[in-house]
RNA sequence: AGGCGCGUAGCUCAGUGGGAGAGCGCUACAUUGACACUGUAGAGGUCGGCAGUUCAAUCCUGCCCGCGCCUACCA
């Protein structure tokens, strides 16, 4: 047998399980009998990074697999990536421009090339780190939003949603990033609030007088068309119809009345511009208002209606101009500071420019209801719970999505358009037929839509596309479909899950997984979320490069707790090292005490110790399985930590130590059992240490592959685990004893015993005196003597002259004292009529034992004391 | 504005309707074999505040204070 190294060295061990697992992944088997499991990763972007949300992300995740496969299920763990459209090309974008290129220099097809060519390159790094952090996935299934297969997907989702009258083309107000030049989802826009000024205007009124509107962005007044007033508001009810002239024109609008307009705010008059506002382009729409636009997709003043002066002009530019100019015709009332709410893009952080513009839409409040009904009738869950409401509410106020994204890089839109402009889409029959290999429209010019879908219209579909679909024959899709369990971060719950189970419903007519667990943030130590303009960023790789993986892993998993967001402490991570270093060396001082690897099939605990850790395995095995079952991994995690170190590292291994010394073939049986089902039972959590452990202690098979230790009831020992509590405060006593009678720990020494635990300890006198170093009396000592008293016990330390006894007093005299406070707490209680009656038997009789114990100690301390007067 | 979450030891956090725990830090001691990434013995909390329900509240309810997150068409 290997002698293993006093330290442990993590990454040594975890290189080579790295390279193992990537060469030989976890496969799985879709002809299988056993029950599927299966978790798809939420897809990094394919040429991104490993931050530390994905290490939290996929460290759960992978536990869970890891569980299942050992626990009898066919486990999969699907990896892939995302094509992550607009950032990606932002990066190639920039890489161009320090060529002195723009992408319309190059062209589309030569972009895409590029495209590639950096995907290839640097597509494979976010997997590499993936594998580094010990994910069991399936590489042979590694897949990606862009592959043939996928894309399939996205148009069979295209194609059959648009027959269903689900997406459709239309003029809207969507979120225009000048930077990246493409429209953006409500979902890609951040909101930050920034200081600003509410600007007061005056229109002239065409009777005379003025009419006082309020706005923050000025520089639009060139594309109002109207300027609106609360029906109700009696303030302005005899100027219901009149026109009102924009200042710096001679252009004349109507005044309208709108139930949108809020009286309070403001003046209460609010000015329409359909083309630059969403409120007002649903005010437009009501009253059939026109709707010019001024701001061109650069972001500056452009069109017929703003005057030459302000023409070219960037729009905050244009706004500082327009101010001076109102200024002096008189048209400004007023500029009031004001915090302003600005839409920025979360790409660029740019604010976003509201501009009308026609775009692709997915109606997907009309799949709503049922996913709704479905999650109303338990079809799936969520871990929290209180998430769930947070889901409904998501899929009750859904609005139509902008799917279409002005970039190259992604699905370009299946749609053509004939020289007339009609829409041609490919026949739902035939979806992978492009209409311009349709001899349907053979001699008709066809011009494709140059956009391309948004990346989430295929991350959608990643749950049932990385199985097969729309190949519904393939057997992962058969075997796996719909997956296990989804784990993300509740920050995802409205923009992929909402999305994944709308595309679920609405094209398998399934739900895409059963549980959804949702976790927390990893934030910085200050509790800030980790960005990357911040800084504040934490490197899970450099972690791993100091603490290993399986430390960082263990970690994660032990922060864990009911989608908490977790501040980022190393000291956590300390623990984990600490921990398997812990592990290890168990590990190795059993092995040093095995000649041959022990048979662990029939093991027959005999002595009180092995009795006792016998016992506690079976409820170790359980606790940990049932939080697992839970998706706890937070629970699990500290149940197995407490367990292996306090009390098979602290207590067993020591207790254990005579035995051994004699050889005994029963415990070394006991220990080579009951530490093999704790590498089992970490495997999950520590999947690198564990193989490397169970390796060593020869098994040929990896313990991934193992079997997950079921507990035994019958193990189950209750007075063994009475009897070794009683033998833990006596250990415990003496140790303090010794403690404050100042004795050093090398000093023989010799206690009596008396009282309930006695006997307990008579029968194992040698444990004991391994573990306090004192000799167990036959008899009291005659002489004068220390008492300890514990609960069940009288140990009696012969006095022999070098203790402090003033302070051993008081130190007994302030333990006395503690006692009889809690003594006279219970016996009040129980003098208590009502407590009687009320509280449970068992929680009455749990306070007449403490009573009666609290007396008893009493007694002890007291006689103890005057002996000593 | 609405919704959700959080406030427990010096720090970071678990936890439960029936005398509060962990890791780190702190104090003292130990060092010829599993482990200093260690062991042993300790010190240290009016469980944010007030009120209520209950035989019993850190836990349940209400209000208040502080912090954080998410959503929202008040220009």
């Amino acid at each position: 047998m290997k002698e293993l190294a006093k330290q442990y060295n993590p990454l040594s061990v975890e290189d080579r399980w790295v390279k193992r697992w990537a060469e030989e992944p976890f496969t799985a088997d879709a002809g299988s009998d056993k029950p599927p499991f299966c978790i798809v990763i939420p897809p990094p972007n394919v040429t991104g990074n490993l931050h530390l949300g994905h290490a939290f992300d996929n460290t759960l995740i992978d536990t869970l697999v890891r569980f299942k496969r050992m626990n009898g299920f066919e486990a999969l763990f699907q990896p892939g990536t995302d094509h992550a459209g607009i950032s990606t090309q932002v990066q190639v974008e920039r890489a161009l421009r320090e060529e002195g290129l723009t992408r319309q220099e190059v062209g589309r097809e030569a972009f895409l090339e590029r495209m590639w060519a950096w995907k290839e390159r640097y597509g494979g790094i976010i997997l590499s780190q993936l594998q580094r952090l010990g994910i069991s996935a399936d590489w042979t299934r590694t897949r990606f939003t862009m592959d043939e297969g996928l894309s399939r997907a996205v148009r069979k989702q295209f194609v059959e949603l648009y027959r269903r009258g689900l997406v459709y083309r239309g003029e809207r107000i969507v979120n225009w990033d000048p930077v990246t030049q493409t429209t953006l989802s409500d979902l890609e826009v951040d909101r930050e609030d920034r200081p600003g000024k509410m600007y007061t205007l005056s229109y002239e009124l065409e009777d005379g007088g003025a009419l006082q509107i309020a706005t923050v962005r000025p520089e639009t007044i060139f594309a109002d068309v109207a300027v609106a007033v609360h029906p109700h508001d009696e303030r302005f009810t005899h100027l219901h119809g009149k026109k009102a002239r924009i200042p710096l024109t001679d252009r004349w609008v109507p005044v309208i009345t709108d139930g949108a307009v809020e009286m309070d705010f403001g003046t209460g008059a609010l000015k329409i511009t359909p083309a630059h506002d969403p409120t007002d382009f649903e005010i437009g729409l009501r009253h059939g208002l026109p709707r010019p636009s001024v701001i061109g997709l650069d972001a500056k003043l452009t069109g017929e209606g703003v005057p030459e002066a302000f023409r070219g002009l960037d729009r905050f530019d244009a706004r500082a101009a327009v101010v001076a100019a109102l200024q002096e015709v008189g048209g400004l009332v007023g500029a009031a500071d004001y915090t302003v709410p600005v839409g920025l893009s979360e790409r660029t952080k740019v604010p976003v420019e509201p501009i009308l513009s026609t775009q692709w839409f997915f109606k997907m409040g009309e799949i709503a209801p049922q996913v709704l009904a479905a999650l109303g009738a338990g079809e799936m869950r969520l871990t929290p719970e209180r998430y769930l409401k947070v889901n409904r509410d998501w899929l009750l106020n859904l609005r139509d999505w902008n799917i279409s994204r002005q970039l190259w890089w992604g699905h370009q839109i299946p749609v053509w358009y004939d020289p007339d402009g009609t829409i041609v889409v490919p026949d739902p029959a035939t979806p992978d037929l492009d209409p311009t290999d349709d001899p349907r429209y053979a001699g008709v010019t066809l011009t494709q839509d140059p956009d391309v879908f948004d990346t989430w219209f295929s991350s959608n579909l990643w749950p049932f596309s990385t199985l097969g679909w729309p190949d519904e024959s393939d057997p992962f899709f058969r075997k796996f479909y719909p997956t296990s369990v989804l784990v993300t971060g509740y920050d995802i719950l409205f923009f992929w899950v909402t999305k994944m189970q709308l595309a679920g419903y609405a094209l398998l007519n399934e739900k895409p997984f059963t549980d959804i667990v949702l976790h927390g943030l990893v934030l910085d130590e200050q509790g800030q979320k980790m960005s990357k303009s911040k800084g504040n960023g934490v490197d899970p790789l450099s972690v791993i490069g100091t603490f290993g993986a399986d430390a960082l892993r263990f970690a994660m998993a032990y922060t864990s707790t009911g989608g908490q967001d977790i501040r980022w402490d190393e000291r956590r991570v300390e623990m984990g090292r600490n921990f398997n270093n812990k592990l290890w060396n168990a590990a190795r001082f059993a092995m040093l005490n095995f000649g041959e690897v022990p048979q662990t099939d029939a093991v027959t605990p005999e002595t009180l110790a092995d009795r006792w850790i016998t016992s506690r395995l079976q409820r170790a095995i359980r606790e940990v399985t049932r939080h697992l079952d839970a998706y706890d991994l937070g629970a699990a995690t500290r149940a197995a930590y407490d367990f292996v170190w306090s009390e098979f590292c602290d207590w067993y291994l020591e207790a254990a130590k005579p035995e051994l010394r004699e050889g005994s073939a029963a415990t070394k049986a006991v220990l080579a059992k009951t530490l093999t089902d704790i590498l089992k039972l970490l495997h999950p959590l520590v999947p690198f240490i564990t193989s490397e452990l169970y390796e060593a202690l020869g098994h040929e098979q990896q313990l991934g592959w193992a079997t997950w230790p079921e507990a035994d009831p019958n193990l189950i020992d209750a007075d063994a685990e009475r009897d070794f509590t009683r033998l833990q405060n006596a250990v415990t006593g003496v140790r303090n004893l010794r403690a404050e009678a100042n004795l050093p720990p090398s000093q023989e020494i010799s206690v009596s015993a008396s009282g309930a635990g006695a006997r307990t300890l008579g029968e194992n006198r040698a444990v004991f005196k391994s573990l306090t170093r004192a000799t167990l009396l036959e008899t009291p000592p005659s002489g004068a003597s220390l008492l300890q008293v514990v609960s069940e016990l009288e140990l009696r330390l012969p006095l022999e002259g070098l203790v402090d006894l003033a302070e051993w007093r008081a130190r007994q005299e302030k333990r006395l004292k503690d006692l009889q406070a809690g003594r006279d707490r219970s016996a009040k209680k129980l003098l208590n009529a009502k407590f009687v009656e009320n509280a449970p038997a068992e929680v009455v009789r749990e306070e007449k034992r403490r009573l009666a114990e609290a007396e008893e100690l009493i007694a002890g301390l007291e006689a103890s004391l005057a002996q000593l007067a």
